[in-house]
RNA sequence: UCCCCUGUAGCUCAACGGUAGAGCGGGUCACUGUUAAUGACCAUGUUAGAGGUUCGAAUCCUCUCGGGGGAG
């Protein structure tokens, strides 16, 4: 793939660089969701001065809101958010998959907040494509391959995601076989849909089953530039045999991305096993939640009463601007007094933490010392 | 000095005479292509105190104490 590099490999990881037309991405890396052309609580001049590389926006909920028509009217995503950096969306088929089929089905990825809990929509898939209710007002709207692409062409995002089929991973082989043949019929409307210089990931999906992964897998390498992995939830052990499987099967020169992963052990493991991009809400979210990145490898919970008059910054080792300037009594306090310059400097930290860790990999492979580096 | 109101969880307040609940606060945990500054769970009380009436009192009666208001 010529927009992507390899630069130097330690044992499956490997340090690489992804050349798109609003800069260059060094990976492995760590892409912060923004799911609304904002990563919640961060300006673009915080994102920056944090060193972060690329961000992820969404097709769906900007389709809904403000809409392709208006940020196409803007110059595109990047002009619209004040953001000149390399952007990602997703296709918009996760979404369809988490407001609606899930739910229905539960998948492991939704469970935990109780199965009684909310009806699902009614969202249908058919050949042609998904129809969906809006989560804003209930209004009813078709996504296509054709449409995806075509509103991820409006928006603008220099990497962009073919839309896929969602199973839950309880799923039987069968039904998830059916999925992986719609993703692969998806798959090939959106590479024909396709009329930009936008880089185009495939998804691989199969759930939990080697056969279909496989297979998916080498569909994916044969139509695609760049591999995205999806469909991914559960325990960890899963997760890296899924990687496992799939990663022999793909071509070493084109990007590997790990949809929706990870927390820092699962960067790690997908490191080891030559993934090279990652998205995540999990350090923004965390973070307004109260949960944040200590190094190596703690999370803080912030709300723990032992925090109450604790002068010591989130992380000692931190160099952040948050970690140079406030303890974590004073961020407690402002957790609990719902002051949004709590969830600004927490957001800060964790994006903070992710970036530094990717780029404390990225040294380490470089130096063959990426096994030392994950055993501290 | 007299009259009226009032006293229930940390706070603000519920509970036809049938052995106390809510909201907030507090605590613990969760969070993986964001419907998430979200969610789940837990908890605390001699119902100001002492008597009395009653099968049964936070609830009715009496007194004491603490608040609030009014009249002198």
């Amino acid at each position: 793939m010529k927009n992507f590099k390899i630069l130097h490999k330690d044992g499956k990881a490997r340090v690489g660089e992804l050349i798109t037309p609003h800069g260059i991405i060094e990976t492995p890396n760590f892409n912060p969701v923004g799911t609304q052309a904002a990563v919640k609580a961060l300006s673009p001049k915080d994102l920056k001065e944090i060193g972060v590389q690329i961000v992820l926006a969404n097709t769906y909920h900007l389709m809904l809101r403000p809409g392709a028509d208006l940020i196409e009217k803007f110059g595109g995503l990047h002009k619209f958010m004040g953001w000149d950096k390399p952007i990602m969306t997703d296709s918009g088929g996760f979404q369809v998959f988490s407001l609606g089929i899930a739910l229905e089905h539960g998948s492991s990825k939704v469970v935990g907040k109780g199965d009684s809990e909310p009806r699902p929509r009614l969202n249908k898939i058919t050949e042609d494509g998904v129809t969906f209710q809006s989560h804003l007002d209930g209004s009813r709207y078709i996504l296509t391959p054709e449409k995806s692409i075509r509103i991820q062409a409006q928006l603008g995002a220099d990497l962009i995601v073919a839309f896929d089929d969602h199973e839950s991973s309880k799923h039987t082989h069968d039904e998830m076989l059916k999925s992986i043949e719609l993703t692969k019929r998806w798959g090939l409307r959106s590479l024909k849909a396709h009329k930009t210089n936008q880089l185009m990931y495939g998804v691989v999906h199969g759930g939990t089953h080697k056969d279909l992964r496989v297979r998916s897998a080498k569909f994916t390498d044969k139509n695609f530039e760049a591999i995205a992995i999806g469909g991914i939830y559960g325990d960890r052990q899963k997760l890296c045999e899924i990687i496992d499987w799939v990663v022999p099967q793909v071509s070493e020169e084109k990007p590997r991305h790990l949809l929706g992963i990870g927390e820092v052990e699962d960067l790690f493991n997908g490191i080891e096993r030559g993934i090279d991009l990652f998205d995540c809400v999990a350090p923004t979210r965390r973070a307004r939640n109260g949960s944040l990145y200590v190094y190596p490898d703690r999370i803080l919970n912030l709300r723990q009463s032992r925090f109450t008059a604790d002068k010591k910054p989130i992380d000692p080792q931190c160099s952040c601007y948050t970690c140079a300037n406030f303890s974590r009594a004073y961020l407690r306090h402002l957790f609990f007094a719902g002051e949004i310059l709590y969830h600004q400097l927490a957001t800060y930290h964790n994006i903070h933490f992710m970036t530094n860790l990717v780029k404390d990999i990225r040294e380490a492979i470089k130096e063959d010392r990426f096994n030392k580096l994950r055993g501290t």
